[in-house]
DNA sequence: TTGAAAGCGATACCAT
DNA sequence: ATGGTATCGCTTTCAA
């Protein structure tokens, strides 16, 4: 089965190929009308010649002519993270409503690989990006810049990378912190840690700021703690703090990501600690352990559905010709028994 | 900036566009040596102002004229899933590493936008397909084949489609059932029974059947007993089967998917159900909830690293030429507390 | 080992 | 409203 071009099609319609292109490219209006300056009936038989001889617009073509491939790349840290995946889902939905494929591809928090990434999607004519950037990731982002493709940074914002090519889309990470942490303290857990990692990462950076905060307003600065691991140590790492900080007479810890919050419950389950009686805890992002762990869990919840297509619509506004936005959204608490006031 | 071409190379160099093709294409071996009929001088060169130009590769360009783009897509039926999230950084890795740049689009279960996806692919001159097929995907994969395109099937057969063009990779699903069961009854719980989906999917009917025949083995026919939901009244129908189920005196369930597990776990835990003792459970797919939950729960893990790598070798064989292969690989039980044998 | 030139299949510009 | 044609950047003969 040869492929079949625009040339066959305008052969058998007995019209130009300059004709086809109009008209597979034309959008239809509300009316369900293609606007294009083609006479509808025209316009009709060639998409019944199209459609007959089974034509398919060839990509390259078009993106090798136009310079543009409808094609927005999706690079998170890490795929098989719960909330990129929740996210992936919603900008593709929208992106695709916007006559956009999207391509995703991992940076796996390597800023070697997402340079990587970053050259096979310019090498693909892409017209835009959306990344969570990992440490390092600034290189390959003004790589794309540099190329005059647009950037939205989800979830992870680089200061020092502005400009009218750079969109954010960001959770208000302050809040968030702020949030657990008031409701610790007001729940009566005044001795409340935190666990984080040294990522260099602003979203976990502004989560403890917010931390901080929250106990600066409380007057309890002497018990600000932050544990910090990083991901290779983590499972061991969290368990050693839990540990240490019961014996200390810690009586509450904030995770700041969901696998801190996963590595937290498991060592509670593992030391035979239950929550809240040995230590309230706050977590991070969705997940069925926080409703199926022995006791519900308290965590803060990113609305996902919202980072996605407001990076979505910033994004192909750029590439539209808009200027760039900034985009912060809110977080939101879930309460759960793991944070229950305890009797006295 | 403007974007270099080859022709800016080849200037720049002082040879020929012919020259500069040959080198940049050009693959090392293992000597570092680059294979082509070229004067290892002037390739140095070549390189080199490459280089400095920072030439890239126009994807669209080659794809056009070469006719393919070194490009296969990946079209699981859930993104957001953990089986697919985990198996799809397997396929990435493995595909880079051979030279190829994946692309990745959710069918989510739905026929039509398997078809839109496809046609997607198709449009882009990707050399071939991973799928997952949701049901009612014949179709779209029969349009694959017919544009000579290369398709695995990946966990789920279609067992009318066969051919040298489509190879699968597929998980024992008779043994996974096989296995629970086994494991059920030999722990004293001969009072088993299944919830299962109503897709019409290869992948939970042959664990169905893995199911049966264990029971036939152990002459338990009569208390054959599989229920039915779909997705969308999942989570109420298996709160509705476990607790009539509970009552009738059945001891024990085998969940077939992960999605099935979860909503059992929460179900139980929402009629205050204790496993071992009050029902034992055999999971499917690995999660965190399965060893923090108040028990840990026996489950089934299919090898993803395996599914992913061998798909991607019997795609790219395929690519290259080689005949469709047909791959079936084998789960693993985890024993867990949640069919701990009861103390009588 | 090197180079010239012919396309791949669209789009975009300029005519009509 | 419609058509002619140069062109995008590369790969691929074929010839030197």
């Amino acid at each position: 089965m040869k492929r079949v071009t625009i040339r066959d099609v305008a052969r058998e319609a007995k019209v130009s190929v300059t004709l086809v292109s109009f008209v597979m490219n034309a959008k239809r209006d509300k009316d369900g009308n293609l606007d294009c300056p083609v006479n509808p009936e025209t316009a009709k038989r060639v998409l019944q010649v199209a459609q007959k001889l089974g034509y398919r617009r060839n990509f390259a073509a078009a993106s090798l002519r136009s310079g543009h491939s409808n094609t927005i790349a999706v690079i998170p840290n890490d795929i098989s993270n719960k909330f990129f995946a929740g996210i992936s889902r919603c900008i593709e939905d929208l992106a695709h409503q916007r006559g956009y494929t999207v391509f995703f591809s991992s940076s796996e928090e390597n800023a070697d690989k997402l340079e990587s990434v970053m050259d096979a999607v310019l090498a693909h004519n892409i017209d835009g990006v959306i990344v969570a950037p990992c440490t390092g990731g600034e290189i390959a982002i003004r790589k794309a810049l540099d190329s005059r493709v647009p950037v939205v940074l989800l979830d992870r914002d680089i200061e020092n990378l502005t400009g009218d090519n750079v969109g954010k889309v960001l959770l208000d990470d302050v809040a968030a912190g702020r949030m657990a942490t008031d409701l610790l303290i007001e729940r009566g857990f005044r001795n409340a840690e935190m666990i984080s990692y040294t990522l260099g990462i602003s979203s976990i950076s502004e989560r403890e700021r917010g931390y901080r905060m929250s106990m600066m307003d409380h007057d309890l600065y002497d018990h600000v703690r932050i544990h910090y691991t990083t991901y290779g140590d983590a499972a061991s790492d969290v368990e050693k703090f839990i540990k240490d900080g019961v014996k200390r007479g810690v009586d509450a810890f904030f995770l700041p990501t969901y696998s801190l919050s996963a590595m937290a419950l498991a060592a509670m389950k593992k030391l035979g600690l239950r929550t809240p009686d040995d230590l309230a805890i706050v977590g991070f992002d969705e997940s069925d352990i926080y409703s199926l762990y022995d006791t519900t869990v308290t965590h803060i919840v990113q609305p996902l559905k919202e980072l996605g297509e407001k990076s979505v619509e910033a994004l192909i506004g750029m590439i539209e010709g808009k200027p760039a936005e900034t985009i912060v959204l809110k977080p939101t608490l879930i309460p759960g028994g793991s944070t229950d006031r305890l009797e006295k």
